[in-house]
DNA sequence: GTCCGTGCAAAAGCTTTGCAGCCTT
DNA sequence: AAGGCTGCAAAGCTTTTGCACGGAC
């Protein structure tokens, strides 16, 4: 959440390396948690902590997002195209919608409003497709 | 974040009906612990656990919407006519929009994926009015 | 050699929950 | 009288942080 004012000099480090290489190798948009335990597997004496910091700095860096999902805890993503994602309510599940993109309503809106706008993001809430044939 | 499958009965409460009337009378999203010093001057004794309790009770009946504002805690907010958010990125203040509403995002969105949408929302973020006439 | 990254463990912060007594119905 | 609601305190969970050591540069 806080901004560093200075540009930080990073080293290249594996653990880092390798979480940015699950999370961009991974269809689903995971916890912590779940990078710990995929990243335990590679290195054993691993601890979330670390996990914890590398998400830190890759924010920092623009190639990973933080999501919030509507949960206890968060869930990641490696910083792609834009889009926007499906939500289902049932299974927590998040799908990532990449076809219809609208920059435009960034201007629809900032020109009704006294609001510097920069971005935006669009969460849709339903039903999966699982879910709806589990019921 | 559990659903209950069997309609639950709830009596009345007075701390409940002022907790309501507060977070429906404030232009803020405030945070649990915002409420919970709020309604501490009416009910001395009030626990923070009371708050949480009632917030659940108030959004499993509709009445009270969570924010996910992508800050450690969450903001609550009385649920009233659809709006989206305005996030101030500098402050973490919210902001409420009312004056344009995207209800036909949701077909077209719906209808290129099998994804059973029921509603969205739209988080816009930027720098307020405030922040920038600081900087 | 410097100092960033890591592991370990403790701490922090927000939220939830068990329990006994009170209040609504 | 029954059972939700409350206060209190403890517990729970995710995330952060202090410290000493190892690794990148």
């Amino acid at each position: 959440m806080k901004q560093e004012q200075t540009v930080k000099q990073y080293r290249q480090s594996r653990q880092r390396a390798r979480l940015l290489a699950i999370l961009r190798a991974t269809e689903s948009h995971p916890t912590a948690t779940w990078l710990y335990d995929r990243l335990k597997a590679e290195f054993p004496s691993l601890s979330l902590g670390t996990v914890y910091r590398n998400l830190a700095i890759l924010i920092e860096q623009g190639l990973v997002r933080k999501i919030d999902s509507g949960s206890t805890f968060d869930r990641f993503e490696a910083k792609t195209a834009p889009h926007y994602h499906l939500i289902c309510n049932k299974c927590g599940k998040i799908i990532d919608f990449e076809e219809r993109f609208f920059p435009e309503i960034n201007y629809i809106i900032s020109n009704s409003t006294n609001f510097d706008i920069e971005s935006h993001r669009i969460d849709f809430f339903g039903t999966c497709a699982d879910c709806r044939s589990k019921s």
